[in-house]
RNA sequence: GGCGGGAUAGCUCAGCUGGUUAGAGCGUCGGAAUCAUAAUCCGUAGGUCGGGGGUUCGAGUCCCUCUCCCGCUACCA
């Protein structure tokens, strides 16, 4: 077979690290062949491999450097760039590209259209790319516009702005890039480049990595069926990694839902329209003369879409949108300022002004939240009873008082339900706080393994050893260096079980090791053979023994 | 161990190329108000900007070092 890069261990010709991949050296961060590795090593079979002849598809990376850097650079100045971004271009220029095979010789994956090609695929992340355009391409057909995908990738004036994590930026701001340029020189189809590549930190669940496979994190679909959408949009708006890791916890987003979205938004369309209908049956009074309140907010009001718009024009999503929630704030201020419940009984003109202004504020808000809580924005719109939608209409216009007098409000209704302690205590758990919530998809079990024969299994010599002395590997932190009877003689195990037991708790235990497995080295320390453990999803790990005492050696069948 | 990213108010986070009394949201506490989903509004308190050096007239912001977190990775049960 042909070895996975990855699968190919060596010394690193940069560093000389001596278990640097044939992909990557851990060490040093280089990007490698696999034939550049000094002393290649089967990481499967400790065996040299041997370099056999194939063909390969190549991109030449290195050819498009120059244009590279110069794109970003132009593109940096126009929409600007993040630090984080540029400086990973950066650091990649400096090293300068190297061109990069884009074939492997893999049995799965996409396969190579061509003849001779049969037993190739695609590296993944040229294809995943690529899948941006395939899946247009696919969408279009399906809604039976067949052309419709070009609007995308060919019409210049279409801003392609790619939303990433960390992890990414390599791909899409140098790979992807240079395989348009590369398609562009050649063709009279020419695609846009990505216009920004405003990457992301990552976004951890309760102070731990989401993890699909061991079951830490939020299912959307099972949360979505708990939870009306625009609160999670809201809360993940508001908590974006933009700069730095950041964390969904449950009670973060109960207080974001509750003190955020529903007592200073829902509460200020509520108060609102629950006024204009008992106090003027429903129907927009007229808006009098101007007093210095009025003035005040609405001067707010006219800078609010051109500040918030700036901020999301430069990707800075968090404080857009805290620019919109700040107009809500001060639309409360504006209410409790103008007092409405008082001048309603003394001054009429001056209440109808005010609840005038509060329902333009009401509409404004639905326009500006639009992006965030589309939902909610239209139930908004609906309560107001404006014709069209919310997502419809223009965002510089959102300053403008366009509820006409005398319009009749639609019908009110609560816009958030909030989220009660019990519900959030619920979901982490009976425990307690802080907790990560208990996975509530199945267990992932291990692959099962394809059927083998009885001789197969004969093939293990299995032994109960006792365990005589056990101490740390120094410099590790999964291994213990175990001596144990084998009842015949005594060997030296290591075992990568030093995070689940200390050594002295080990001493005179018995436990199940194989008996001729090849030895190997371990940091540095002699393994003759393997001691079994059992391990679940989570990392936790427990050594096999005998259920009753037996003496050392004993073969286990 | 290697690589990378962090450490700023109780919590979640902003603080650009170093420059006046370090900010926001939420929470705390006190007060006002009562139209509203007991919602709102005003005010208050709270930080040796992880520790220690250094550069500088001046550092949260630059350099060195240490500590501690997190992730990846290597140790493969």
């Amino acid at each position: 077979m042909f070895l996975p890069d990855r699968y190919v261990e060596g010394t690193c010709p940069v560093c000389s690290n001596p278990e640097a991949r044939g992909d990557q050296c851990e060490k040093c961060g280089s990007y490698l062949n696999p034939t550049e590795l000094k002393n290649p090593k089967s990481k499967i079979t400790g065996q040299t491999p041997v370099v056999r002849e194939t063909s390969h598809m190549y991109f030449p990376l290195g050819q498009y450097q120059q244009r590279l850097e110069k794109y970003i650079g132009e593109r940096n100045k126009r929409d600007g760039w993040k630090d984080n971004v540029l400086n990973y271009c950066r650091s990649w220029f400096k090293d300068g590209l190297q061109d990069r095979a884009v074939t492997r010789d893999l049995d799965w994956g996409v396969k190579i259209p061509l003849q001779g090609y049969e037993n190739k695929v695609l590296y993944v992340w040229f294809d995943a790319v690529l899948g941006y355009i395939s899946s247009t391409k696919e969408w279009s057909q399906r809604v039976g516009k067949p052309d419709e995908w070009k609007r995308f990738w060919l019409d210049e004036k279409t801003k392609y702005v790619a939303f990433i994590g960390k992890d990414n930026v390599v791909f899409h701001c140098i790979v992807f890039p240079a395989m348009l340029m590369a398609w562009n020189e050649t063709h009279d189809e020419k695609y846009i480049l990505p216009e920004n590549v405003p990457a992301n930190e990552f976004l951890n669940y309760e102070g731990q990595k989401f993890s699909k496979s061991r079951g830490i994190g939020i299912d959307v679909q099972d949360f979505l069926a708990r939870y009306p959408v625009d609160p999670l949009r809201y809360y993940l708006a508001v908590s974006l990694p933009e700069y730095r890791d950041s964390d969904f916890y449950w009670r973060d987003f109960q207080a974001k839902t509750n003190n955020e979205l529903a007592d200073i938004l829902g509460n200020f369309v509520n108060r609102t329209l629950a006024f204009a209908d008992r106090t003027f049956d429903g129907v927009v009074p007229e808006r009098g003369p101007l007093g210095d309140h009025d003035r005040q907010v609405l001067d707010i009001l006219e800078t609010t879409p051109v500040r918030s718009g700036e901020y999301y024009e430069h990707y800075r999503f968090r404080d857009g949108l805290l620019e919109v929630m700040n107009l809500a704030r001060a639309a409360n201020k504006y209410f409790n300022d103008s007092e409405p419940w008082k001048t309603a009984k003394s001054d009429r003109t001056r209440c109808a002004t005010t609840i005038n202004v509060s329902i333009q504020l009401a509409r404004a808000l639905a326009i500006l939240m639009e992006p965030v809580i589309p939902f909610s924005s239209e139930r908004i719109w609906k309560m107001l009873n404006l014709g069209g939608t919310a997502h419809a209409q223009s965002w510089d216009e959102a300053s403008e008082l366009l509820v006409p007098d005398g319009h009749r409000l639609g019908k009110t209704e609560i816009l958030f339900t909030k989220i009660e302690d019990t519900v959030i205590e619920a979901e982490l758990g009976s425990a307690g706080g802080g907790q990560p919530a208990t996975p509530s998809a199945q267990p992932k079990l291990a692959d099962v393994k394809p059927t083998i024969t009885i001789d197969d299994f004969k093939k293990l010599d299995l032994r109960i050893a006792k365990i005589v002395q056990c101490e740390n590997v120094p410099k590790s932190e999964k291994l213990l260096k175990l001596q144990v009877d084998v009842g015949t003689e005594k060997r030296q195990i290591v075992a990568g079980i030093a995070q689940n037991y200390k050594p002295e708790e080990l001493i005179g235990k018995s436990v199940v090791v194989v008996f001729n497995l090849q030895p190997a080295k371990l940091m540095g320390q002699e393994s003759q053979g393997m001691l079994l453990a059992a391990s679940d999803n989570d990392g936790k790990l427990v050594f096999v023994a005998p259920s009753a005492e037996i003496e050392s050696g004993s073969v286990v069948k």
